[in-house]
RNA sequence: GCGCCCGUAGCUCAGCGGAUCAGAGUAUUGGCCUCCGAAGCCAAGGGUCGUGGGUUCGAAUCCCGCCGGGCGCGCCA
């Protein structure tokens, strides 16, 4: 069966090429009324051309709406009527829309899913936390982020790979080492012999008390380096798994120097003509590629700058082959883009010019108590992904994180999370997700009938809305993936789970008469198969029962 | 000072490749369970879309100025 929207573009098409033959490429967008007594669908095409036809947009669109085409869709779609200054409303027929319960229950969990990408590779990266403490809240908005941008992607078809690239080759982690070494001295925060910018979390002493137990000397910087990372790894690894967020590839920096990428790197941008000596450091050109200033690639005393392996990592992932790369970060590293980009560039690799991709997100405001936690990884305090999902539970803390635009900033109010854990959105969509599960329940037919089931008795307003409202998760879907929006997904799911709540409040759908009955049931079904997939692609689980 | 992002109902936020875009949730107020799950539904009040210009037949949406907020502006990561 054919979708109704390319059946009108389509037709649209045809009419505007008849009646306006040298209108050239048009683009022809048809979109949903959000006022129902426009119709199904329309387009403001008349509005677009009219100055290009000559005519006002009135009559162009009577002459559209006149043309022959519409006799052959008659199947279809009603007779296209004239509104407002020239929109062409559509009204499609009853048993078009009716075609969507079919088409839902039949294609099941992969309603929604497309096949346009088909198997490209794409990488997102994401969280990428340091070692050296806990996830914060901040991480976990990138964590739901994301991760449910990558499933979006999947679902257009694209072959995805979740990366997390550890930090653990930096200065951080000389300091992390250093100050569990200081705790384990019995040395605290601000005395002598504390280090410079220490980390004074809790978790150090704990980790300098485990490592004191397992026997380690106090003196082996090396040896403490070590344990404190993967103690650290562990944690962050239990705050994933508790978040439900699996990764393909952890990418290690240290690797980059290990295999040598590092040094392969500033070769090749030292080849490109594009590097200078000054002040006994190596710089790099960067503001050929618009950045504001040149940055240092070689410090005077040595060492690269972080920017460097940065460089060296998205070499990898290109030479990996994915072309098309999704950094989520969060807003506060956003000069990064410039320099790391202009650094592909520089090598002069054949890496396109947009390479990578970022969504960046603000950082999440925590308050409690009427008072904003500071975030402070040094002073130790500061709330955990595991702290929220403590609180509200691991579905509504995706749900919420995700239920954003990424570049909003973000309040989260844990005594309101807390105290109305209730009312959180989450579980109005898993409500209904569950409403529907107990109808079937007690219907106690066969689910997989309700497939081939008659569907005419189905002609009330409401049913008809759900219908149109099933219909448009597709093409919500691919939106969002395309706009790397999961947020949008979310909207939806809160709308279609209030069309239904509004519609099982007005009509009873276990009804004496069988034929209604299940055609009811057959629409229930299919509103809950849409609800199941939507919640699938943000992480959240659709529960039958609460 | 410069760069990027954001100012929409009391609060939290959608809408921003112009029109059919003044919206949702929450909070407040008033209704709805002898009947499929009331974690639900129905209804009411509430906004010059930060502000001033510009483009357009038409601007929350595009352009410019200003005000307010966030982030960044290291030979730190």
């Amino acid at each position: 069966m054919r979708d109704p929207k390319s059946i009108l573009v389509e037709a649209l098409g045809a009419a505007l090429r008849a009646e306006v033959p040298d209108a050239g490429e048009v683009a022809i967008l048809l979109e949903r009324p959000k006022n129902p007594e426009h119709g199904d669908w329309s387009s403001n095409l008349a509005l677009q051309v009219a100055k290009k036809a000559g005519k006002n947009p009135r009559e162009l669109a009577q002459a559209l709406c006149a043309s022959a085409v519409w006799a052959t869709v008659a199947g279809t779609v009603e007779a296209p009527q004239i509104a407002g200054p020239g929109f062409i409303n559509f009204r499609l027929k009853q048993d078009t829309k009716q075609d969507i319960i079919r088409r839902v229950l039949g294609e099941g969990a992969a309603f929604g899913r497309a096949r346009a990408a088909a198997g490209s590779k794409v990488m997102v990266e994401f969280v990428s936390a340091n070692p050296t403490g806990p996830l914060h809240v901040g991480h976990g908005r990138q964590a739901a982020l994301g991760d449910a941008i990558a499933a979006l992607l999947e679902s257009q078809g694209h072959a995805v790979t979740r990366e997390f690239y550890y930090n653990d080759a930096g200065a951080q982690i000389q300091n992390l080492a250093l100050s569990v070494q200081a705790r384990a001295r019995g040395i605290e925060p601000g005395q002598p012999g504390w280090p410079q910018d220490g980390y004074q979390g809790e978790y150090i002493v704990e980790i300098a008390r485990d490592y004191a137990a397992g026997g380690g000397g106090i003196d082996d910087l090396e040896s403490i380096r070590r344990f404190a990372v993967a103690a650290l790894r562990r944690e962050q690894d239990e705050d994933l798994k508790a978040f439900g967020v699996k990764f393909d590839v952890y990418y290690l920096e240290s690797s980059l120097y290990t295999e040598g990428k590092v040094e392969a790197a500033v070769k090749a941008l030292v080849a490109s003509g594009r590097t200078y000596e000054k002040d006994g450091a190596l710089w790099l050109r960067t503001t050929d590629y618009g950045d504001d200033k040149d940055r240092v690639v070689r410090k005077s005393d040595g060492g690269y700058t972080y920017f460097v392996p940065d460089v060296a990592y998205h070499v990898t992932k290109w030479q990996r082959g994915f072309a098309r790369v999704i950094n989520v970060q969060g807003t506060d590293h956003h000069s990064t883009i410039t320099r790391v980009r202009a650094g592909l560039q520089a090598l002069g690799a054949g890496i396109p010019e947009g390479y990578p991709d970022y969504v960046l997100h603000s950082l999440v405001k925590v308050v409690r108590g009427g008072e904003e936690v500071k975030i402070s990884k040094r002073a130790g305090s500061y709330v955990t992904v595991r702290d929220l999902i403590e609180w509200v539970g691991r579905d509504a803390v995706r749900f919420f994180l995700v239920s954003r635009r990424p570049d909003t900033d973000f309040v989260f109010d844990v005594d309101l999370a807390r105290s109305q854990s209730e009312d959180n959105p989450v579980y109005y969509v898993q409500y209904a997700h569950a409403r529907i599960c107990s109808m079937l329940r007690q219907w106690s037919g066969d689910p997989a009938s309700l497939s081939n089931v008659p569907l005419a008795p189905l002609s009330l307003a409401r049913e008809l809305a759900l219908m149109q409202q099933l219909a448009a998760f597709p093409e919500t879907v691919a939106a969002a993936a395309g706009e790397f929006a999961p947020h949008a997904v979310a909207f939806y799911l809160r709308g279609l789970a209030g069309e239904f709540h509004g519609y099982y409040n007005a009509e009873r759908i276990l009804v004496e008469d069988p034929g209604l009955r299940e055609a009811r049931l057959a629409l229930a079904a299919a509103v809950r198969q849409v609800l199941a997939n939507g919640l699938a692609l943000l992480g959240v689980g659709a529960p039958e029962k609460m």
